[in-house]
DNA sequence: GTATTATCTAAGTCT
DNA sequence: TAGATAATAC
C-alpha cells in the first residue's frame, strides 16, 4: 500500500471510499489531481478492471496530465483501458460508436465555433435578416445555452418564456435561425461542440439498451472540475452513473470560473440532493501556496456571496508578500515582467518554466511577447489562436474532412474556391438555393445529376466537375494509403502547397512552415508505436465494425477539432516561461506568477461590471489566478494600454484594493497612502454602474434616464465612456511635458498632474528613485506623489 | 470571375 | 492593429 503513504487523512479518506457516491470539495492547492489519480490507481488496485473506470476531465490537458501520473503508480499496461478524457471527447467517440442510431453516419465532422458561426451567419443572411441585430455570436450563444440545457430548436421554439425574451430582445426569429441551423447540420453529418453532450443526452434518453450498456461499462465514473459542467454535463453523468451509483465528483465552487459556458454551481448541490447519501469529503490543506498567497486568496475570494463553506489553510512558509507594480503602457508592463523574470531568475536560481505569466485576454499576450522576445526569455502561449485554428491549417484540413465526410458543407465552401479554380461566389449561390431548396448538401448536389439541371455556365461546370473527381480521388486513395500519404497527396493536388510556396512574404513562409508542421504532426502520428497512454483513451472496441485503418485520415481527423496548442506533442523543450489566460491556468501551478493587466474594464472586465454574479465570476478567477503560484506572486497594471489600435486610459483594478495591505508590497506611486487616488476613483466607480446601467436601458430603447437620473448631483461621475478617451485626448497621457519633468520639479513650484489638476509642491522627500513630492492640488487636495511615477507638468516656476 | 483597394469592425474566457 | 468584407477596377 505504499502509494497510499503520501497522502494526508482527508486525501486518504477519500482515495479509500470507494464504493457509493462521493463527494470531494478540494481547496485550491490541496491535492484534489493527487486523489483523482490515487484513488484511479487504488481501484484498480483493488481488482476493478480499468475498462470498467470512466474519468472525465474537463481540458485535454488535465486528462493527460493525470494519464501521466496514473502511468507512474500502477503496472505497465495496467490502465490501458482506462477511459479518459474530456467529456466532449469521450462522448465524441460513443457518438461514433452509435452513430447510425442517431441517423448519423460515424464519420461526421465536428464542427468548431468558426465553422458554426460561418453556418448562423449564412442562415441569417438567407432569411434577409439584419446581421446587425442577428449578430452571429449572439445567435450562437443563444443557441448554444438551449443545448446545454437539453432544449431542441423545436422546444425552443415552443417554449413561450424563451419566445417571450426573444420577443424582447427584439430577436424573435432566433428560434427559426435554430431550427434551420440544426437541420443543416444533420445534413452536413456534423456536430458542434453542444452537441456533443446534447446528441450524447438524446442518445441515453431514446435508446435505453445502450445506455444500459454503458452503464455496466462505467461502473466507476470520476468527474473533475465538476464546479464547471453545465446542465447537460450533470445529467449524462447522473445517468450513466445511476446503475452503480459509483460516481465520484470533484470540484471547488471557489474554482467555478465557466458560467459563461452554461456550468453551473447548483450542479454541486444537485449532486447532493440526487445522493442524499453522498459522502462529503473536504480538503481543506493547501500544500502549493506560501502563507502569504494563501492568505490574500482566502480574503478575496471571502468578498464572494454565493460560495460553499471551506476554510483552506497552509503549512507552508510565510513568503514574500504580493509585489504590485505600476507602468504607463502596456509594452513598458511587458518590460518590467520581462526584467523581474530575469532578476529572479539570477536571484533563485529559477529556470523559465518556473514562471507563468497570466493575463485575462488572449490579447494581452502581444505585449508580453514582445518583451520576452527582446530579452531572449523563451516562452510558450497557451491558447490564443491556435495552431489548427489558422487558415492555411484548416483549408488542408477542410480538404481532408471533405474527403472523410464529402457532406461536409462548412469544408466544402471554404475551398470549393482556394486555391481558386474559377468557382465564383455566383455560382456556389446557385448549388446553394438549390440545395437547400432539396435539403440536400452541397456535395450531394454538385456530385449527382442535380449539377446539370442547374443554370450554371459550362465553364465553370467542368470546374466544378474537376473539383469533385479530385475529391473522389482523394476518398479513394484515403481508402488505401496511410493519413500522412492522403494528406501530402490533398496539399500538392489540391494546389495549396503550390499556392503558399509562391507566397514569399515573411507570412506566406510561415504559412508554408506550418502546413509542413502539420504534415510532419500526421508523419508523427502514422509512424509511432502504440504505445499505452496514448491506447488508454481510444475506444477499445471502435470505432465502427468495419476496422478502419488505424492510421489512416479518419481516425487522425477523428477529434482534431477537439484539440488546442496545449495537446500538440513536441514537448522537447519545455523549459519555457508560460503565457496563458487564467482560464487556460486553471488546474496548473508555477513557482512565480505574473498576472497581468489588473486594470478596472479589463480584470474585471468590463462585461461583468452589471451584475453580481459576473462580478463574482471575475472575483473567482483572479482567486484561480493567484493560487496557481508555489512561491511568489506579482500583480501589474499599465497606465495605458492599446486597444484596437486606441490608447486606452486604465485605473488600476479593484481586486488589488480588496487584498489587505498585510499581503502586499507596492511599489506604486503612492507609497504612504496607498491607492489614495484609486479610492477616490473608487467614487467614481461606484457612480459608473449607474451611468452604465442607463446608457444600457437607453440602448434598448428604453428610457430609464429618468429613474436613475434621480442622482444628478453626481455631476463629477465620469461615465465610462468617458474614460475610455479618444486617440486625440490620449495623446495628452503621452505628452512628453508631462512625462519628463520629474527631475526638475522642486518645493513651491506650480505644476499639472493629467488626473488630478493643478496644484503646488509643497514638500519634496526621499531620494531619487524614490522622490516623493506632497502637492496641494487646488481641487482635489493634498496628494502625496512618486515622482517616477506622476505625470506632472511644471506649469510657472515658484 | 479575379485581384486589388477601401472600409469596417472586432477582442472575453474554452470544448 | 488585423482580419474580414465590400467596393472597385480589370
Amino acid at each position: 500500500m505504499t502509494y497510499l503513504d503520501g497522502l494526508n487523512p482527508a486525501q486518504k479518506e477519500a482515495v479509500l471510499h470507494t464504493k457509493g457516491p462521493s463527494m470531494v470539495i478540494a481547496g485550491a492547492g490541496s491535492g484534489k489531481t493527487r486523489v483523482l489519480t490515487y484513488r484511479i490507481a487504488h481501484l484498480m488496485h483493488q481488482g476493478v478492471d480499468s475498462f470498467n473506470i470512466l474519468a472525465l476531465t474537463f481540458t485535454n490537458k488535465a486528462a493527460r496530465e493525470m494519464k501521466e501520473r496514473i502511468g507512474k503508480i500502477t503496472q505497465p499496461g495496467e490502465a490501458k483501458n482506462l477511459w479518459m478524457g474530456t467529456f466532449h471527447s469521450v462522448f465524441a467517440r460513443i457518438l461514433r460508436a452509435e452513430a447510425e442510431k442517431l441517423h448519423y453516419p460515424s464519420n461526421f465532422t465536428i464542427y468548431d465555433t468558426q465553422d458554426a458561426k460561418s453556418l448562423i451567419k449564412s442562415i441569417t443572411k438567407e432569411m434577409g435578416l439584419d446581421d446587425k441585430v442577428y449578430k452571429t455570436g449572439l445567435v450562437m450563444n443563444r443557441i448554444s445555452s438551449a443545448k446545454n440545457n437539453l432544449l431542441s430548436a423545436t422546444a425552443y421554439c415552443n417554449n413561450t418564456d424563451i419566445q417571450a425574451e426573444d420577443r424582447q430582445m427584439v430577436r424573435p426569429k432566433i428560434g427559426e435561425i435554430y431550427k434551420t441551423y440544426e437541420q443543416r447540420c444533420f445534413k452536413a453529418a456534423a456536430m458542434d461542440f453542444d452537441d456533443l453532450l446534447f446528441k450524447t443526452n438524446i442518445l441515453l434518453r431514446d435508446f435505453p439498451d445502450v445506455l444500459y450498456k454503458y452503464q455496466h461499462r462505467f461502473k466507476y465514473i470520476l468527474v473533475d472540475e465538476y464546479q464547471d459542467t453545465n446542465f447537460s454535463q450533470y445529467l449524462i453523468v447522473k445517468k450513466l452513473g445511476a446503475l452503480n451509483e459509483n460516481v465520484c465528483v470533484v470540484g471547488d465552487d471557489a474554482q467555478s470560473i465557466y458560467a459563461f459556458r452554461g456550468a453551473n454551481i447548483q450542479n454541486i448541490l444537485n449532486f447532493q440532493r440526487d445522493y442524499p447519501d453522498c459522502k462529503v469529503f473536504k480538503l481543506e490543506q493547501n500544500y502549493r501556496s506560501t502563507k502569504n498567497i494563501v492568505g490574500a486568496a482566502n480574503q478575496i475570494i471571502e468578498k464572494n456571496k454565493d460560495q460553499l463553506e471551506k476554510e483552506v489553510w497552509t503549512d507552508n512558509t510565510e513568503g514574500p508578500r504580493i509585489k504590485v507594480e505600476r507602468t504607463l503602457t502596456d509594452n513598458e508592463e511587458g518590460n518590467l515582467v520581462a526584467n523581474s523574470i530575469i532578476e529572479t531568475r539570477h536571484n533563485k536560481q529559477a529556470q523559465p518554466q518556473d514562471f507563468a505569466i497570466l493575463y485575462r485576454t488572449n490579447a494581452q499576450s502581444r505585449a508580453m511577447e514582445e518583451a520576452l522576445r527582446k530579452k531572449d526569455i523563451p516562452y510558450r502561449i497557451f491558447g490564443g489562436t491556435s495552431f489548427y485554428q489558422r487558415k492555411e491549417i484548416k483549408d488542408l484540413l477542410a480538404y481532408c474532412r471533405m474527403t472523410i465526410n464529402p457532406n461536409d458543407d462548412e469544408a466544402l465552401k471554404r475551398i470549393i474556391n482556394y486555391p481558386a479554380r474559377g468557382i465564383g461566389k455566383t455560382t456556389l449561390d446557385k448549388v446553394g438555393i438549390h440545395a437547400n431548396q432539396h435539403n440536400k448538401s452541397f456535395w450531394s448536389v454538385i456530385s449527382a445529376e442535380d449539377l446539370a439541371t442547374l443554370s450554371i455556365h459550362a465553364g465553370s461546370k467542368s470546374k466544378i466537375k474537376q473539383f469533385v473527381t479530385m475529391i473522389k480521388s482523394f476518398q479513394a486513395l484515403e481508402k488505401r494509403a496511410n493519413a500522412y500519404e492522403v494528406m501530402e497527396e490533398i496539399a500538392k493536388t489540391s494546389g495549396i502547397s503550390k499556392d503558399l510556396f509562391t507566397d514569399k512574404t515573411p507570412e506566406g513562409i510561415a504559412r508554408y512552415d506550418n502546413i509542413q508542421e502539420l504534415l510532419n504532426g500526421v508523419k508523427e502520428f502514422v509512424e509511432e508505436g502504440d504505445d499505452d497512454e496514448k491506447e488508454a483513451i481510444v475506444l477499445p472496441d471502435t470505432v465502427d465494425g468495419e476496422a478502419k485503418n488505424a492510421k489512416g485520415l479518419a481516425i487522425f481527423l477523428q477529434d482534431i477539432a477537439l484539440l488546442t496548442d496545449a495537446d500538440q506533442g513536441n514537448d522537447q523543450d519545455t523549459n519555457k516561461v508560460s503565457l496563458m489566460t487564467v482560464h487556460a491556468a486553471k488546474g496548473l501551478e508555477f513557482p512565480y506568477v505574473f498576472i497581468v493587466g489588473l486594470e478596472e474594464n479589463l480584470f474585471p472586465s468590463q462585461m461583468a461590471l452589471n451584475s453580481r454574479a459576473d462580478l463574482e465570476e471575475e472575483r473567482r478567477l483572479f482567486y484561480v489566478a493567484l493560487t496557481r503560484a508555489e512561491k511568489e506572486v506579482r500583480l501589474s497594471y499599465s497606465a495605458s494600454r492599446y486597444k484596437w489600435g486606441n490608447l486606452i486610459y486604465c485605473e488600476p483594478s479593484r481586486f488589488i484594493e480588496e487584498i489587505d495591505e498585510r499581503f502586499l508590497d507596492y511599489t506604486a506611486p503612492e507609497t504612504s497612502e496607498p491607492f489614495a487616488n484609486e479610492r477616490s476613483n473608487y467614487f467614481e466607480r461606484s457612480g459608473q454602474s449607474k451611468a452604465n446601467f442607463s446608457a444600457k436601458s437607453k440602448s434598448n430603447g428604453r428610457s430609464k434616464t429618468n429613474k436613475m437620473g434621480s442622482k444628478k448631483e453626481d455631476k463629477k461621475v465620469i461615465p465610462p465612456h468617458k474614460k475610455m478617451v479618444n486617440v486625440n485626448d490620449a495623446k495628452r497621457a503621452v505628452d512628453p511635458s508631462f512625462a519628463s519633468a520629474a527631475g526638475k520639479i522642486d518645493e513651491g513650484m506650480r505644476v499639472e498632474h493629467l488626473r488630478f489638476g493643478k496644484g503646488k509642491v509643497t514638500k519634496l522627500e526621499g531620494d531619487e528613485p524614490n522622490k516623493k513630492a506632497t502637492i496641494q492640488f487646488d481641487k482635489m487636495g493634498e496628494k502625496q506623489l512618486l515622482l517616477k511615477f506622476a505625470k506632472l507638468r511644471i506649469l510657472k516656476d515658484k
